[in-house]
DNA sequence: GAAATATTGTTAGGTAGCCTAACTATATGT
DNA sequence: ACATATAGTTAGGCTACCTAACAATATTTC
């Protein structure tokens, strides 16, 4: 692949991530949780995580995750739990209404996303399948 | 592809697309456009556009799109053009100040998403290139 | 072991970008 | 000419981000 396909390629994958938010945002039901609430939940679904440790996986400030998980114990979807060994620390972990609501938004989500790649083709469906890996990789080497 | 194949796929395309939210705004450098910025000016790059196309390009509603033209006008960037058929409408154009700050801005981000696309090896860029038609439309079908 | 320093999270205050509802001005159709 | 439709703005509200300043607790250093 020389300079100038490399060029358009760069061209036409910033192309794809503009739509991306586009389309983020517009998933985003009314009602529902926010794609962002989403990754939130997610997040700590396996097991309580800090303030700190939830704005560094994010991308975002602390303050901005105190916010987040204040909006989302308003909603009773996670619960502050102290840490024995650090007085400083909360954990934020599911309840058990925010485990059902992180599944149920997963389960809208991903029926969504299935309805829409079920307009592809066999061939198409491929081509997607076996970029995943390098655009993660891509995405991987854009967020540094 | 099967039902538990395509499930996976949409798990993990939903994945990428939460990365993209992430990365589109990690690429908006401080005092530079921002993205939703740089969208607006190239739609308005070949010719002047009214508000409410503006609006319907960008997905969002019209009282979005003044706030955007306000705020890009207010930078110079953008000019507000009488149309002289219907004094309701308002053209919105680039300035020479707005076509040279959407060259340095596409210049900028195409630099660093080149920069990101050579950590591909040559078979990773070519699953890339081989996706995007069908990532199109993937996401023509989700925006609808 | 007391004082200085570092770490964790919250609070306060600000901005961008989106929204709906209500409005103004101009066109169009009856 | 009057009623209705259309284009855009204004007003007011929300989410989600930010920085700066702070409180509480840990840790290091003397």
């Amino acid at each position: 692949m020389n300079d100038v396909e490399l060029e358009d390629l760069a061209r036409r994958y910033r192309d794809i991530l503009r739509q991306a938010v586009y389309l983020v945002r517009s998933m985003d039901a009314d009602g529902e949780l926010s794609s962002g609430q989403v990754s939130t939940l997610s997040m700590i679904a396996a097991q309580p995580l800090r303030v700190g440790a939830i704005a560094r996986n994010a991308g975002i400030r602390v303050p901005s995750a105190t916010e987040q998980v204040i909006r989302l114990g308003t909603l009773g979807l996670v619960e502050r739990i102290a840490d024995e060994s650090d007085a400083r620390v909360v954990l934020v972990g599911l309840t058990e209404a925010g485990r059902s609501a992180l599944a149920a938004a997963n389960a809208r989500r991903n029926a969504v996303m299935a309805t829409a790649l079920m307009t592809l083709d066999a061939h198409e469906l491929q081509a997607v399948a076996n970029a995943i890996p390098a655009i993660a990789k891509l995405n991987e080497a854009l967020a540094s």
